[in-house]
RNA sequence: GGGCGCUUAGCUCAGUUGGUUAGAGCGACUCGUUUACACCGAGUAGGUCGGGGGUUCGAAUCCCUCAGCGCCCACCA
């Protein structure tokens, strides 16, 4: 008889268990025993270095640990592979604004080395506070094959994959129309600008007095870079198409605007014409390009007015803007000012107001020009293959729909950041002219400044980790990768520029199944912030009600790909649940007379059959809804078998079959149902089940982490 | 403007290709201090599955339509 304590202490089993499974060496797939069955791989998307532990981690740990968990038990060479990511702008920023508050300093006040000292120093000790909250959360991470976007030898797979795209002619480099996040000071990409709705004010005026017809703008002061009047070919002012207009005084600046005929205007919208400024838009641009417009930038990267020689310049925007109004009502040539509704664009992770304006030097990667080695197709097209033929499957499937729409509106991809903490683009220039290397080219050439977009570096995440360029024995055994499991809303940011990267660098899909899940919110359906104060630290639940029932608490009741709701009411009913479980084991231990559990125990009462019968449905429904990431479907199937079959219908029923003649099969069937649930519940609730399985009277026991799954 | 999705018990949500009395967790109520567990047990109440129409022997599930909510993308000056 072996007598367990009253209630579970996860506070005190934790740590202890987690040291027992690291020094193992099971975490690490080369000390596992090859048994045949294959092998499992998959990456963990990088935290940030200097970042903490948030409930978004927390499920993807989860899920991904339980997927881990299993495959390991099923018997396959195993590998889940941690690191983290540098996060060039959050963590650049963070940093700064530390430095700001503390020292009164900003980076330029310190300099580029001296800055990137004081980052490097500081995100190689805040990393270890990040991996340390993994393992809290009962990961079962290799980490041995620890990695860092920005170490060593991810620079090196960085430098060699710019350089293989350059020369494929992927890349290309030059002066061209970039987001600009003022605050900032540097560029982004599509994908990290949101539009936000808000009401402005949209002016309808003439340039001159002797203008034949009015345009309209939120922006009267980039009017100030106006170079033509684009109308519709068949519009009420097709009549003036070809005509040129000089505007002697426009606000104290010359202009010359030329009228085009384009099929982009629509004649019912607005007046019917549109004031073209192709420095400072891309839709400008794009129809400029089409009629041979010059393009004449007003506004400079501190948001202010340059170049107009209108008495304007220095100015700031807005002020700039009041004042063209101002003269415009002078002048009478404003004809209507009327409230609208518009979208304005901000930077995501600055908040600032994005500025479309020229900049030189910026290196975009081309997803529209043929490869050769890759039959001809664009990274557009390689991107959407690698869905459309099966080979990746996105799970929930719905997201594939997204995944198209995204790449049928994708555009060329800047790659460029004004950011100083990162991959250093290695290039170099003298004039307009470019090389590619990373040492310098000789006299005379200058090196790009900026770094690489941090995703470019994390597109390479599947195989930089596992040693590539270098043709590393990792690298053939473990990739493609199994399964990617993250968040939706970094299906574009990542995992479509991981696609693209593979795609093209390797010729193979990163991984074969997407599995996408959902955003935590709080109880009223709003998303976490700090700022909102509803913020849940799983670490302080962990604390609370253990690892096992937060663990849990994430993924009971949610589906795939859907945000989710977590209650502190719930993680508490998952505790209650560990115990419960705990408890059934004590009861199963404390009546045991050393009896040992056996495979196939016989069924001698009805309660016998039933129980043996349920045990072996759940059985397979556990593992058939796991293996289609239904992992919601599988905790409650095992839950409810465990509470409501086992501890509620048959440890009652077994109390006075434990008192007759049958008392050692009774044994054997609790034993045995004991042993196979734990097995069963172990991806999810690691810490209690191994802990229980440790006092289980049997010989030859391994850890229940590798232990055989239930078959 | 285009796309995707949601609306099921008081609350938060499951419900895998349409199939027997629609489920869970939490909450509510009644009863129970029998040594596995009060972090518990036994039981009860509570839903015309957003409205309407259709397909079908049969619809929460498929189709149409209306209403409300959310997300993504594009962006018109």
């Amino acid at each position: 008889m072996i007598e367990l304590p009253k209630a579970y202490n996860p506070q005190e089993t934790e740590s202890r268990i987690y040291k027992l499974w690291e020094e193992s060496g099971f975490f690490n797939p080369d000390n596992l025993p090859d048994k045949g069955k294959g092998r499992f791989s998959m990456v963990l998307p990088p935290p940030n270095v200097t970042g903490t532990l948030h409930l978004g981690h927390a499920v993807t740990v989860t899920i991904e640990d339980i997927l881990v968990r299993y495959q390991r038990m099923l018997g396959k060479k195993t590998l889940w592979l941690p690191g983290t990511d540098h996060a060039a702008i959050a963590t650049e920023s963070k940093i700064e604004k530390e430095l700001i508050k503390k020292e009164g300093k900003n980076r330029n006040d310190l300099g580029r080395p001296a800055f990137l000292k004081r980052v490097d120093a500081f995100a190689k000790e805040s990393q270890q506070t990040i991996l340390n909250q993994l393992r809290k959360m009962g990961a079962s991470l290799d980490w041995s094959r620890l990695a860092f976007t920005l170490d060593e030898k991810r620079q090196r797979a960085v430098y060699t994959a710019f350089k293989r795209m350059y020369d494929a002619g992927l890349i290309y480099h030059g002066e061209y129309l970039i987001n600009w996040d003022k605050k900032g000071q540097t560029t982004v990409s599509d994908e990290e600008v949101e539009y936000e709705t808000t009401k402005g004010t949209l002016y309808t005026f003439r340039y001159s007095k002797n203008f034949p017809f009015p345009i309209a703008s939120t922006r009267p002061e980039t009017k100030l870079g106006d170079v033509a009047v684009a109308v519709h070919p068949s519009g009420k002012w097709k009549e003036y198409i070809g005509k040129k207009f000089e505007i002697d005084n426009f606000v104290g600046t010359k202009l010359t605007i030329e009228v085009v005929g384009d099929e982009a205007v629509d004649p019912e919208f607005g007046t019917g014409a549109v004031g073209i400024t192709p420095a400072h838009s891309k839709v400008d641009a794009e129809i400029a390009q089409r009629h041979n417009l010059p393009s004449k930038q007003v506004i400079n990267e501190f948001g202010k007015i340059m170049h107009t020689g209108s008495g304007l310049d220095t100015l700031n925007i807005q002020e700039a803007r009041d004042r063209v109004v101002e003269w415009l009502k002078n002048e009478n040539l404003l004809e209507k000012e009327e409230i609208i509704e518009h979208n304005i664009a901000k930077a995501q992770r600055s908040g600032g107001i994005i500025e479309i304006l020229p900049k030189r030097h910026q290196f975009f990667v081309n997803v529209n020009k043929p490869i050769v080695d890759r039959d001809g197709k664009t990274l557009r097209e390689l991107m959407c293959e690698a869905v459309t033929t099966g080979k990746i499957k996105i799970i929930p499937e719905r997201f594939e729909k997204n995944y198209f729409h995204w790449i049928d509106t994708l555009r060329d991809w800047n790659i460029s950041r004004q950011v100083w903490y990162g991959h250093r683009i290695p290039a170099w220039c003298k004039g307009e002219e470019i090389k590619v290397e990373q040492e310098s080219p000789g006299e005379g050439w200058e090196p790009i400044e900026d770094t690489f977009d941090t995703w470019f570096s994390s597109g390479l995440w599947t195989f930089s980790t596992l040693g590539w360029p270098d043709e590393t024995m990792d690298l053939k055994t473990y990739h493609p990768t199994d399964v990617l499991e993250t968040g939706y809303d970094i299906l574009f940011f990542w995992v479509a520029r991981m696609i693209l990267m593979s795609s093209f660098l390797l010729g193979e899909v990163p991984f074969h199944t997407v599995y996408l899940h959902g955003l935590v919110r709080d109880e009223n359906r709003k998303k976490m912030s700090k700022s909102l104060g509803n913020v849940i630290d799983p670490l302080v639940m962990t604390e609370k009600y253990g690892t096992d029932a937060l663990r849990m608490a994430l993924i009971f009741n949610t589906a795939s790909g859907t945000d989710s709701v977590i209650s502190e009411e719930k993680i508490k009913g998952m505790k209650h649940f560990a115990n419960k479980f705990w408890n059934i084991a004590r009861f199963i231990l404390m009546n045991n007379t050393g009896v040992m559990p056996s495979s196939k125990p016989k069924a001698r009462t009805d309660a016998d059959r039933v129980i043996l019968e349920q045990l072996s449905a759940v059985r397979e429904s556990v593992s058939r809804n796991i293996e289609q990431f239904q992992l919601h479907e599988a905790a409650q199937a095992i839950y409810q078998f465990i509470w409501h079959d086992f501890a509620d219908v048959y440890l009652e029923a077994s109390k006075p079959q434990l008192k007759n003649e049958n008392k050692e099969n009774t044994e054997q069937i609790l034993l045995h149902t004991l042993c196979t649930t734990l097995k069963l519940l172990h991806p999810f609730m690691p810490f209690v089940t191994e802990e229980i399985y440790a006092q289980l009277p049997i010989t030859d026991k391994k850890l229940l982490l590798v232990e055989e799954w239930p078959r």
